[in-house]
Parts: C-alpha cells; sequence; structure tokens
RNA sequence: UCCCCGAUAGCUCAAUUGGUAGAGCGAGCGGCUGUUAACCGCUAGGUUGUAGGUUCGAGUCCUACUCGGGGAGCCA
C-alpha cells in the first residue's frame, strides 16, 4: 500500500496533494442536520497526532459504513490534504474514499473515547498502545534503545549477546528462575536438559567480562530476570538492561562513562521526541522536560559513600533508619540526597566492602570497594557497576568470605590468571530509564507486556 | 515477603454509619450547517471481586482468599 504516514502529512506534504492515510478510528461526529457530514479522527502510531478527515454523504458507503464508524475501526482514507476551516488543527484531508479494513463492535471495544485509568489499560496490554500515553510511551522507549546503541556505537564498543539461560550466578542479582526439562519437584540435574542446574540470567556481566578481556569494550543489551517477590512500580521480574564494560577502565572512567551515557540518552530524546514529551510535561509529569534538559546540561554531583552517610547525619532531620558507615543507603537516604539536598542525579561511591558482591575491586583501605552506584529523583538507584577485582588472589579470597567456591567462577577467575587487566562497568535498567524520561509512576507501564509476581498474562 | 488502603453498570465513581443500588462518561436511537473531551433529548445496561459467617434484613459488619494501589525490603 502506497500511503503517507500521518507524522509526514502533518508536517512535510504539501496542501492540496492527493494522499492515502492508514490507520486507526480514534472519534467520528456525525452531523445528521440537513447539511450531513463526518469528522473522523485517524491515528496510526507514527506520531501522537491524529490527522482530521471530513467525510461528506457524497460516499458511496457514507450512509452503510462511514457513519457506523466508531472508535477502534481500521480504514484507509484517501484524500485530497486541505487548509482546514477549524480551529484545531492546520490541515485536514477531504476525503474521497474511505475503506474499512475492520470494525471494531462498539458496545465491547475496551478503549473508549474517555479517559481510562492506567491499572485497567494494564488489562488490556494488546490495545492500550492505541492509547496517547502508551504509544507514546512505546515511541520514546524506542528512541532510548536506539540512543543507547549510537552512544556505544559511536565509541567504538562492541555489541555482545550473552546467554539468556546460564548456569552461572551473579552473585547479588537476586534470585534466579530455573530453567529445566523435569517434571515439578524432581530436582535430579543430572538428568536435566543440561546436565547441570540451569537458570534464566540474573546478568550478562560475567560474560560480558570476558569479551572485555579480550575486545576491549564491549555492551550487552538484553532481556533480564530475577525471580524476586518484589511488589514496586519500581520492579519487574523480566527487566531490559544494558551492560558495558571495558578493559583498561577505573572507577572513574566508569562514572564519567556512566554520566555521559545518561546524559546522551536524554537529550536525544528531548531533540527527537518533541511531541511526545510535550505529552508527558502536560498529562503525566509537570516539569518533566525542565528535569530532563537541567539533567542533561549539569555535572551529576559525585560522593563517596562516606561522604553520603555524613551528609546524612548532618541533615538534622529525623530518618526511620539513621544513617550509619557499615549498612546500605536506604530509600529515604536517597530521595533526601537526590530529591532535597542536590536535585539532580547523584553518583555514589566506595562503598563497604561488606555491602557488595566479590567481583567488586577492593580499595587500598581494605574497607571499601570501587562500587558505583547513580541515584536519580524519584526512581532512585538507576545504575549500578563497579571497577571488577582484577587481582586472582583478591578475588579468590573474596569469593571464599562470601561463601563461594572459586572452582565454580573457573573461566571467570582464569580471566585473572592469563592477562588480567583493570576493568569496569555498570547495569542500566531500561525501564527504569523510560520512568524517569517519561515521568511514568509505574514501571508496568514502560515495558509492552509485564512480568511480575502472580502476574504473566499476554 | 511485611504494613496501610481499596474492589459496586463496559469505564470512573456515589449510596445519608445495617433497611427499595444511583450518577457521569461510554454505548444504541433521535436531533443539530465546521466539530475536535462536540452539543441537546430519550433508551438499555447490575448475582455489589470470590467463598463462608453474623443478622428479620448485608454494597455496608466479621473471617479467609484473589486482584489492584501506596509505602518498606530486595535491586536495575
Amino acid at each position: 500500500m502506497n500511503r503517507t504516514l500521518i507524522k509526514d502529512a502533518l508536517t512535510d506534504a504539501v496542501v492540496g496533494s492527493e494522499i492515502t492515510v492508514a490507520g486507526w478510528v480514534r472519534t467520528v461526529r456525525n452531523h445528521k442536520g440537513k447539511n450531513r457530514f463526518s469528522f473522523i479522527t485517524l491515528n496510526d502510531g507514527s506520531c501522537l497526532a491524529t490527522i482530521q478527515a471530513v467525510a461528506d454523504p457524497k460516499l458511496s458507503n457514507y450512509e452503510s459504513e462511514v457513519v457506523h464508524l466508531t472508535a477502534g475501526c481500521s480504514v484507509v482514507v484517501t484524500g485530497k490534504l486541505v487548509e482546514s476551516q477549524g480551529k484545531g488543527q492546520s490541515v485536514e484531508m477531504q476525503v474521497d474514499e474511505v475503506r474499512l479494513l475492520g470494525a471494531a463492535d462498539a458496545e465491547v471495544y475496551p478503549i473508549q473515547q474517555k479517559r481510562h485509568t492506567f491499572e485497567f489499560l494494564r488489562t488490556q496490554a494488546h490495545l492500550r498502545t492505541r492509547t496517547n500515553t502508551f504509544g507514546a510511551v512505546a515511541r520514546v522507549r524506542n528512541v532510548i534503545c536506539a540512543a543507547i546503541h549510537e552512544f556505544f556505537q559511536s565509541r567504538g564498543f562492541l555489541y555482545v549477546h550473552t546467554p539468556i539461560i546460564t548456569s552461572s550466578d551473579c552473585e547479588g542479582a537476586g534470585e534466579m528462575f530455573r530453567v529445566t526439562t523435569l517434571e515439578t519437584g524432581r530436582d535430579d540435574f543430572d538428568a536435566d536438559f543440561f546436565g547441570r542446574r540451569t537458570s534464566l540470567t540474573v546478568s550478562g556481566q560475567l560474560e560480558a567480562e570476558t569479551y572485555a578481556c579480550s575486545l576491549g569494550s564491549v555492551y550487552t543489551f538484553g532481556p533480564t530476570f530475577r525471580a524476586e517477590n518484589s511488589n514496586t512500580p519500581r520492579h519487574l521480574s523480566e527487566f531490559w538492561m544494558v551492560e558495558p564494560e571495558s578493559a583498561f577502565c577505573d572507577a572513574d572512567d566508569n562514572a564519567d562513562l556512566a554520566e555521559d551515557f545518561l546524559k546522551h540518552i536524554f537529550s536525544s530524546v528531548l531533540q527527537r521526541c518533541g511531541e511526545d514529551m510535550e505529552f508527558f510535561n502536560k498529562w503525566i509529569d509537570k516539569g518533566v522536560i525542565e528535569t530532563l534538559t537541567h539533567v542533561a546540561e549539569s555535572e551529576f554531583v559525585r560522593l563517596t559513600y562516606t561522604e553520603a552517610i555524613e551528609i546524612l547525619q548532618k541533615a538534622g532531620r529525623k530518618w526511620e533508619f539513621p544513617p550509619e558507615w557499615g549498612n546500605d543507603t536506604q530509600t529515604e537516604h536517597e530521595r533526601y540526597l537526590t530529591e532535597e539536598k542536590f536535585q539532580r542525579p547523584v553518583i555514589l561511591t566506595d562503598y563497604p566492602s561488606t555491602i557488595k558482591p566479590f567481583y567488586m575491586r577492593l580499595s587500598d583501605d581494605g574497607k571499601t570497594v570501587a562500587a558505583m552506584d547513580v541515584l536519580v529523583p524519584k526512581i532512585g538507584e538507576i545504575i549500578g557497576g563497579s571497577q571488577r577485582e582484577e587481582r586472582l588472589d583478591v578475588l579468590t579470597e573474596r569469593m571464599k568470605a562470601q561463601g563461594l567456591n572459586p572452582d565454580d567462577y573457573w573461566w571467570y577467575t582464569d580471566l585473572r590468571r592469563y592477562g588480567t587487566v583493570p576493568h569496569a562497568g555498570f547495569g542500566l535498567g531500561l525501564e527504569r530509564t523510560v520512568q524517569f524520561v517519561t515521568g511514568m509512576s509505574n514501571i508496568r507501564d514502560v515495558i509492552p507486556f509485564p512480568r511480575t509476581p502472580r502476574s504473566a498474562e499476554f
């Protein structure tokens, strides 16, 4: 079909030209007096805006089809693009032909011409992208993904595909989903498909490190799985994660990379998703454009964990969990730092070794590791990463201290045995990034088909 | 997993503290000379989340469960 995208019809097409558009009816307004005609608004997903098509009774199917069109019908409309007589739009279509592809029974079509709650639309995830909000989320998510690839490709990072099914446990990342062909209740892994215990990956980091330690700078970008019973607006059982890993890179380089990376994503969205971002700014999160612009232009705050604890202790407020060196920072602490004290992203570094996993590099003080968390307002932790432990003896000691058997990680320790190099990386949660950028408050509304405990419809 | 709140028409919500289940939107029909969350009129639409209990009587009170929301933990 030689069709014009509505996005192009509204911006590029020449007034007076004959065009064909195809899409789904959003609304129909029929005037049934002496002078009969109908306004049909159409959306095809190419942009937020709809195009208005004006149809009159001269159409052969006017009585039989056009006046009966309702929200959700799919149609192909051919006509002349003309200046609009109305005030809501600059151009519209004077219709020559309306071809109905698929009707949508208005009695039962779930997406009505009215506001719906996100909770309801979540039960209609297969149709919710026909609404303004979810169409906009989909387009912004796409631009974020494109920006991610552009950023790393332009810096010479290699895109590597780490396995979804894994036998390694990226310690500290969370509970894993078992992958098995055995019947329920059996756990004799010898008889299982892979002849050993396997799970869905919780992180591609360990595998990515192997590529970094031969190819330099790499990144993975794919789905990850956590079997945690987390019921919050910030957690999913299946989510997408970007994980760069760079050889010859220390903790400072790593933090620089994370900051540049986020800024590139934010400015890309501001540049390319103007219409959608205006929508979010108006209806979802007033001020989100200003926040993003501010974040894209200003320096992130960098603090060590130790400095952060001091700031929190001197904050002069009552904490539910009083900050104390050696305990992990709480949500209330992170919110104070990003939303009140600094009002922008904060990079926290050098956490106590006791609260971080074995692969993070032990610092000279013997107490902290070269960890890095990037915290943003409202969402909290959006990036977690570290410089990795490149010294074989220190690494195996820390594994043992955390109750792990270094033999199980023989290939991982081999990287330190043969030509070890300092290297570092981090993981960015894609959905949390989409949340931050759009202002959407629930993570289940920024992924097409959310998986959460007791919920895997579609 | 823990704490708090909720579930009533297709959707969003009422129901005077236990006494005849209503409205708006949406839908159908009719009207309207340019509308755009169109407007005006009429009509239809209900096993009050599920299962039990208390009571002459339960949308309302009690118990359990399911689902949803907010907060916390785990984390990205």
